[in-house]
DNA sequence: GAATTTTTTGCACGCGCGTGCAAACGGGAC
DNA sequence: GTCCCGTTTGCACGCGCGTGCAAAAAATTC
């Protein structure tokens, strides 16, 4: 029979014992931890004093459990190839915390897998669900909304029609004119469209808006190819694909990416095994302005989304209790750069 | 009085409805849901399918509460800038999920809040926390270990020497020896070691390692510069800073970066503003072997670490209860490329 | 200083589930 | 049919805190 003390996280301290401590009842212990409690300031620092003494952290759990409230979010994520993944991991979790909220990362480790991620996070109870990766089409979505114990299901930085779901993103088709009349301008005549999956439904529509911009202006249809990821290593075998061996006269002046993730795996292609020089051969634009756009080997011609805004936006929704429509499409900026 | 149907989420069911509907009491649904609980197949089934008729899902706050076991780890980064912590991520993320462990994201702003994110953690009563980013000092690993509310304190992908933290790394003083042995086999002989911050206890013990072997081997101590942090836009300030206007002879022959971090950034400069070639003129070696090392323009040198491994270690490590030391040094791979 | 208003403090009850044990059940041997 | 043993089910109590309101204390007014 070991009676080995064991470190003293064994004996959890509650706010029984601070109260104790500070001879008060234990409400107003719990009181002097909430932010505009109706307590008087004297007795809040005796609380706090003899809480710290002893150790004492509230039990965020228990909270939740008494609140229905957690101010906890889960972060779905499938796309960690994309770059910009990491760029957006870290805005949402910055821009959260600074308002209390804490986040729950969820890995969908693929399609198939999505409908667990969300049931796994109904379990933790969140509040809110945010949703920045691909694989979540309209199955997926109905699964989520049926099983929501959450109150909230948010598509970040991604537009969804779907009527139960709150969208924050930038707005793909204004951005993409902007870029279509940019390659327009510099003189560019003969782009290709380098696209993502197309799977699913809540989908960029930048394709889409591209060809139909140059359509419009010029009575052609680009031609496009789509690679089945957002990662720069599909990108490189599809432009390699797709550009190998091509007459000279049938080469793109200028290919434009979905996003940079793609933008980034072409440009290594084009420069190091088609052996030709960027933009003077063929030019290339791409969509996040991601860090590495900066460097002066990409130095990427892109367009950035506001994602600070979106993100404290994001946040605004969440603390919101109305019931109105929350989906609401940013304007980002073009940042032209070497590439284009 | 719109009297819509408010979504679902509204009543809240819980395990005596489902008891109820199934004819059974509120303990045998929750074994039900338990993994080797004592149960009837018979029973267990009849529960089920009266919880999916009611949409019921276990709560785990709930469970956690009750229990003081609530398979969530708090996983704290501060160094988005890095590429690799997006492998890390991934690599935890979904291993952690594979064993039902989850994962509270916490971004350490800045070094002055890793204390408050420790705090944080615990107010979420994590059974773990798990630190992979670098601003985590002696201080600082006090105060988490002082406020622990956490069972266990893992240090991953570094090396920490502090008696009450469980560190799971990669053995780098062996990594680096074999780097340092590559290096001088592959005939270079005017090394530069590119580091990273150095003002953290936790940290890695590549540089020394590297310049040690270096010395014991030709008898001189290479040159070195400091980063102040892994990211490939600060390494490429550096970089540009201590080789600019450098007399051909003085030039090093090899860069040898603390990670990919730096050689990324450190190979962008040499090629697009020094205007030499790689490896011919410098070469660079990486260490982590982040996906961009495999792209074309980069073809990093690089090392790997045993990502998968470590991280079904931590799930052993976590799921251990005894009380002994887990520190752990893995065995990475070097893997050549072309930068080298 | 008494009456009134305002602020501060205390409390009953419940959130949904786990623990450990006791009671009930079921199936086989005789 | 009875007895025994292993399996399955039920239950009292507690995990730590929030809600909403009532009681107490303090501040204000005349």
């Amino acid at each position: 029979m070991s009676d080995v003390r064991r470190p003293n996280f064994e004996n959890n301290i509650t706010a029984d014992d601070v109260a104790e401590a500070a001879g008060v009842s234990r409400w107003t212990v719990n009181r002097a931890f909430k932010k505009d409690a109706s307590i008087s300031p004297k007795t809040r620092t005796k609380v706090m004093e003899a809480a710290s003494k002893l150790g004492y952290v509230p039990d965020l759990r228990a909270a939740a459990l008494a609140s229905d409230r957690s101010n906890l979010v889960a972060l779905l994520v499938d796309d960690f190839a994309n770059p910009h993944k990491l760029v957006m991991m870290e805005r949402l979790t910055r821009i959260l915390r600074k308002h209390g909220w804490d986040t729950l990362l969820v890995n969908t480790l693929d399609r198939d897998d999505a409908g667990h991620a969300i049931l796994n996070a109904s379990q933790r109870r969140v509040d809110a669900a945010i949703l920045i990766g691909i694989q979540f089409d309209d199955e997926v979505l109905e699964t989520a909304l049926h099983a929501r114990r959450f109150h909230k299901l948010i598509i970040f930085a991604r537009t969804s029609r779907h009527p139960d779901t709150i969208s924050i993103a930038v707005d793909d088709a204004a951005a993409m004119q902007e870029i279509a009349a940019y390659v327009a301008e510099q003189g560019y005549r003969r782009p290709l469209f380098l696209a993502g999956p197309r799977t699913y439904s809540a989908h960029l529509l930048r394709k889409e808006t591209f060809l139909g911009c140059w359509e419009r202006r010029f009575g052609t249809i680009p031609e496009f190819a789509e690679v089945p990821a957002y990662d720069p290593i599909l990108a490189e075998q599809v432009v390699t694909r797709i550009l190998t061996d091509r007459p000279r006269d049938e080469m793109p002046d200028i290919l434009v990416c979905e996003n940079d993730a793609l933008a980034i795996g072409a440009i290594d292609v084009i420069r190091h095994k088609l052996g030709l020089r960027i933009p003077e051969d063929i030019a290339v634009t791409g969509f996040d302005d991601v860090p590495q756009c900066q460097s002066p080997n990409y130095a990427l011609t892109t367009y950035r989304q506001p994602l600070t805004e979106m993100a404290e936006y994001l946040v605004e929704v969440l603390e919101s209790s109305e019931d109105r429509d929350f989906d609401r499409a940013f304007k980002g900026k073009l940042v032209p750069r070497a590439s284009a």
